[in-house]
DNA sequence: ACAAAAGTGTTAAAGTTACACCCATGT
DNA sequence: ACATGGGTGTAACTTTAACACTTTTGT
C-alpha cells in the first residue's frame, strides 16, 4: 500500500425508479440550489458521514432531499475520475433504487419535497456532473436485470394484474410482447401466487386477476438451480 | 448533499487471476508486512492518490506490488462498512484483473515480488480484513461472466489450443462440459479464428490446432446482436 | 350490441443435450 | 502396436416463437 492517505470525498447517489401503469417508468430528480450546476437537474445524494454504512448514507439522503424511502436498493457503480467534480475530488458511490407503484404514486402527489421531481425516463432534462452518464448506466442495468432476476416486482404493488406486469416488460424492453408465450413462462416458473381477488374495473374491459409475488419461492427454486428468464 | 465532506479514506483491491492448464485457476495475493493482520496474506491494492483515476490507482498498485502489469481490468464492487479496517474509516474499490496464460508463468517463476504469490483459488490462505468476502465475489463474478462475455480470452494466450478454452471453462464452472457440443456452439458464435499453427506436442496425442479469439468480429457482432451464451 | 381489455392452446422452428468412434502423433 | 489427446455428426428432446379467438365487463 501506499504510505499515505488521500484527501478524497465520498458521496453517494440513488437513480431512483418509479412505475405506474399509465405514466411507465420514472426517475426521481432533485433540482440543485447552489452552484455549480446551479439550478440544474441532479440525481440525489451527497456525502457519506463518518460512521454510516454507504447503504446508510443512501437511505439518509433520499430522506432529507427528497422525503422517500425505498424498498429494494443495490449499488451500480463507483465513479471516480478525477474532474467529476469541478470543485474537488470526490468519487461517488452509484446506487439504484426501486420504489413501489402505489408510493410512487403517493410520492408525485405530494409536495413534501419541493425541488425533487419524477421524470419519464424516455424524456429526461440535462443533468449536472456525470449524472447522465451515471443515469445511463442505471437504466441499462434495470432494463437488463429484470431479464435475470425477479426485480421487477419491486416496482409494482404486492398484487397486481398480469398486464401490469407484462406493460413494464414492454416499457422496459421496448419491444412487443407476447402476451401468451410471457405469461405461459412466468407461471411456469412458478414464483406468481394467484389471489382470489379482481382488478377494480376502470370502466372497460374484463376485470382481471391479481397476482403476488412469492418471494420465499422464489429463494428456494433458486437454492434448487432454476433460474429466471425472460 | 450533506453540507459537510467526509474523513474517509478511499483505497482500490484487485483480485487478480491467472490460468495455466496443467495448474488451473490461480490468485494473486501479497503477505502483509505491517500490523494490523501482520503476515497474513491480502488482496493487493492501496490508497487512490488525488490526481490519479481508480483505474490507474489500480494498475499503480499492482505494480508496486507485486510487478505486474494486467491486461483486462473491471470493477468489481465497492466495500464501505464503517468497520472494515479496525484503525480507521476506509472504502475500497474492488476491480478484478486478468491476466494472459504466458505472463502469468513467467510471473509465477520471477522473484520480483518477494512478498507476492500466486494460489490455486481452491485452496486459498485465510485473509487479512474483509478481503475473502472480496474475493469470493469476485470468483463468482468471473465465473458467471465467463458465460456470457468472452473474458476467457484474457486468460488465456493470444494464440490457444481448443482444450486449454473448455479446459478453463470446465474448471471454472466445476462441471463437465461435452467437447463436441461445446466446439459446436464456440465455433458457431463466428468470433474464433483458426490458425494454420499446431501445438507443439508435449509427447502426447494428437497436435492441436490453435485458435485465435477475434474481438473485432465480436464487436461488430454485438452491435447486430448476437448473444455470447455458454 | 358493441367496445375494451383479459384469458387461453397449438404447431413449427430452433436450440440444446446426449452419445461414440476415428485420427494424428510419440514411444 | 499402443497409449494419449484431438477432432468430428446425428438423433431425441426441450424450448421458444408465431399465431387468433373467446370471455367478461361497462356503456
Amino acid at each position: 500500500m501506499s504510505a499515505s492517505g488521500s484527501e478524497i470525498k465520498v458521496a453517494v447517489d440513488a437513480i431512483v425508479f418509479g412505475y405506474s401503469k399509465n405514466e411507465g417508468v420514472s426517475i426521481l430528480l432533485i433540482q440543485r440550489k447552489y452552484p455549480p450546476f446551479k439550478n440544474m437537474w441532479a440525481i440525489p445524494g451527497g456525502f457519506v458521514l463518518p460512521d454510516e454504512s454507504l447503504e446508510e448514507a443512501v437511505r439518509r439522503e433520499l430522506v432529507e432531499e427528497t422525503g422517500i424511502g425505498v424498498n429494494y436498493l443495490e449499488q451500480l457503480y463507483t465513479f471516480g475520475e478525477p474532474d467529476r467534480d469541478p470543485r474537488k475530488r470526490v468519487i461517488s458511490i452509484a446506487y439504484f433504487a426501486l420504489v413501489k407503484s402505489a408510493q410512487f404514486q403517493q410520492l408525485k402527489a405530494s409536495t413534501d419535497a419541493e425541488n425533487a421531481q419524477w421524470f419519464n425516463f424516455k424524456n429526461l432534462p440535462s443533468l449536472a456532473f456525470d449524472h447522465k452518464k451515471i443515469l445511463n448506466l442505471a437504466i441499462e442495468r434495470v432494463r437488463t436485470k429484470i431479464r435475470y432476476q425477479p426485480i421487477g416486482f419491486e416496482l409494482l404493488d404486492r398484487k397486481f394484474p398480469f398486464s401490469d406486469l407484462e406493460k413494464l416488460y414492454i416499457t422496459l424492453l421496448d419491444r412487443d410482447i407476447d402476451r401468451r408465450n410471457f405469461s405461459k413462462k412466468m407461471l411456469a416458473l412458478g414464483i406468481l401466487d394467484e389471489t382470489n381477488e379482481y382488478a377494480k374495473s376502470e370502466g372497460k374491459g374484463r376485470p382481471s386477476k391479481m397476482y403476488q409475488f412469492n418471494k420465499k419461492r422464489y429463494q428456494e427454486l433458486v437454492k434448487e438451480g432454476i433460474n429466471f428468464e425472460i
